[in-house]
DNA sequence: GGGACCTAAGAAAACGCTTTCTGGTCCGCT
DNA sequence: AGCGGACCAGAAAGCGTTTTCTTAGGTCCC
């Protein structure tokens, strides 16, 4: 007797392409192919199998394709908490431009969390990510060693280690910060504070040293007991400002290291009765798209997720297509003006009073 | 001359499963068993193996494990956009309690665009996810039809098809709206008006209908001009207050389908010179996080994402794991006030005026 | 002492693809 | 006519695991 075709089935019936195959009478070999688009198939088979495969209802198993390629098409994100709103609008741009490069994306948390940290290494090791993008906004020390070590394309936003695989973004912080604190200035506050991230935090110590340099740029004297430490969420927000209300001198305008903290500020201002920007100006960084419609609408420094996530995959597929050989990537920052800053209390002179410059106010 | 070993390798290194197996001195069966835990190595062994996976740094491909035990491992989750904060707070619910059940996630956010959710089954389909939640609160006919058709299963909100393989957990909207439109009610409000979610969805009819219910319980009758539809995004929330100030009579409290429409409803109230709650009492749906520090921190409809995320894994794994033959899940939600809500402006009688429960107001 | 029966580890066969290798057909050229 | 390439479809060898099948080595008990 004929040996048997030895394929595999189910209940008789092929699985997978091998079903697709011999609908179409052609080998796997070609499915493979037309699915891939191989230049050298007969239009006239290609056809056949795609009208098999849609007969069919054909889904390849990724997994398979990955195993057998030897390539993954996953990108990996790392980010600090999806709770903050700012990091799904990050996600959402880095999705977007990894789809239209024809990559997947996996996204995992940290959560600040060591622990956790471990498990988004395992994560994109085990899935075999093409490269990951650290979107931290800090050097998560083993996750450089670990992903780097195993040649894993890199790509830090501020800092990282400069290693070959290792692309960095630099954010221009001082050119919105610059904008922030020249804004006040010309409203006329002096006094003016500042609430950083976690100090540990590499793009916290850049957004706070940018602030400092701006200060003086524009003749003010920083004064340490303004400088306060955030965390980067809303509860550290009120936080500092409660700080900030107990010091007997208070700044006349906040800064924040970012949107989540301006809410706190806002929230805890609104608690003791301070009106904004009335007795209390302020200004937050990230511009979250929540901020235009905050109450009142927050002043804050744009920086674009979707240049960041552009930068981000733009570095890695330079290293995973060994395209281009470039190492930095720049991401600018802008200042957008909005209704939480005005003149500071007391500064209300008719010569000001009626200048054209004053931003809306509630009623 | 002996047939050497057939085994692949890269620069005359061994790769993967077979180098650890070469160092413990061992088959990959031995490996592979030790590493799932199969009872039946030999301890003696099992020590060389983990000792070799650990001096190796190994780590499984996780690809090649699905390919060869046909299992996954993953769960998908179809949410409605990223960008909404009750749904990264939902995915990281959904994270938590998959991860403790041994399962890892795959999210996909539709984006209310039909494009979207093609990509979205497409991705479930490729990676072969063991059961997917669609927690849009809509049903997505495609999707179900997809998915059920080649028995994947799903659980969904509110509503689905009654098939085999499909759960639903049933949340009892209810009861929040109850003691919203009840709380509402005792402060003295007898105009108020609802601003829903798109009415194809079904989660937003039922948010409705339970609201339209609420006040026939409390003896108040709809005003259907008071029945705005909006779409659960902020701006949907702004537009929506728009109609409502655009018209003669207005109520005097808002009930919203979602917290983004009643963040719309705040802002746009805030522009207006509306006082909250003075002018305008609101209630908002599904307190997210930021809801507490709302300006002023918005009372809300709880609805728990950790109940949400419990109750759709334990259906997925029910269906998986073959246990339990449970269909229905139930999910409940309880009003929060906090200070978006007081007594509607002219009822400030003195015995009101000095009632003790009177919220807490500005200043 | 020797078969029956376990036990546990190795060999080998999947898993569902991709990709290299092979070989047949057809063409053009001398 | 005969030969060398192109060209393209199919056969088969991976990819890195899991899992089934096999077999070597013990135990036990008569």
């Amino acid at each position: 007797m004929s040996r048997a075709v030895q394929h595999p089935k189910k209940r008789g019936k092929l699985l997978g392409i091998h079903a697709v195959a011999a609908k179409a009478r052609v080998s796997i070999a070609t499915v493979s192919r037309t699915i891939n688009r191989v230049p050298t198939v007969n239009p006239q088979m290609a056809k056949r199998v795609w009208a098999a495969i849609d007969e069919l209802g054909y889904v390849p198993n990724i997994q398979a394709r990955a195993l057998g390629s030897g390539r993954s098409g996953v990108l990996g994100l790392v980010i600090s908490e999806i709770t903050n709103p700012f990091f799904p609008e990050l996600i959402q741009g880095f999705e977007d431009v990894a789809l239209a490069s024809g990559y997947e994306i996996l996204v995992s948390s940290t959560n600040y969390d060591p622990k956790r940290m471990e498990l988004c290494i395992r994560r994109m090791l085990e899935r075999k990510v093409e490269g990951v993008a650290v979107m931290t906004f800090g050097i998560e020390q083993p996750l450089v060693e670990e992903l780097a070590e195993r040649d894993v394309p890199l790509v830090f936003v501020d800092a990282g280690p400069q290693r070959p695989g290792i692309s960095l973004i630099k954010v221009n912080y001082h050119h919105g910060v610059r904008q922030g604190v020249q804004h006040l200035a010309a409203l006329g506050h002096r006094r003016i504070g500042f609430i950083s991230g976690p100090m540990h935090l590499h793009s916290a110590r850049s957004r706070a040293e940018a602030f400092s340099l701006s200060l003086a740029e524009c003749g003010i004297k920083p004064r340490a007991k303004w400088m306060l430490e955030g965390d980067h969420t809303m509860e550290g927000g009120i936080r500092a400002m409660e700080q900030i209300l107990d010091s007997a001198d208070r700044p006349t305008a906040v800064m924040c290291s970012n949107d989540m903290t301006a809410l706190g500020v806002l929230h805890k201002a609104y608690r003791v009765g301070l009106r904004v920007p009335d007795d209390l100006s302020v200004v937050g960084f990230d511009d979250i798209h929540m901020a235009e419609v905050m109450i009142p609408p927050l002043t804050s420094i744009r920086m674009s997720r979707l240049d960041l996530a552009q930068a981000a995959i733009t570095a890695l597929r330079a290293h995973v297509e060994g395209t281009g050989p470039q190492r930095e990537y720049q991401v600018d920052t802008h200042l957008v003006v909005r209704e939480s800053t005005g003149y500071p209390p007391g500064a209300m002179t008719d010569l000001v009073k009626n200048g054209k410059a004053e931003p809306a106010r509630r009623r």
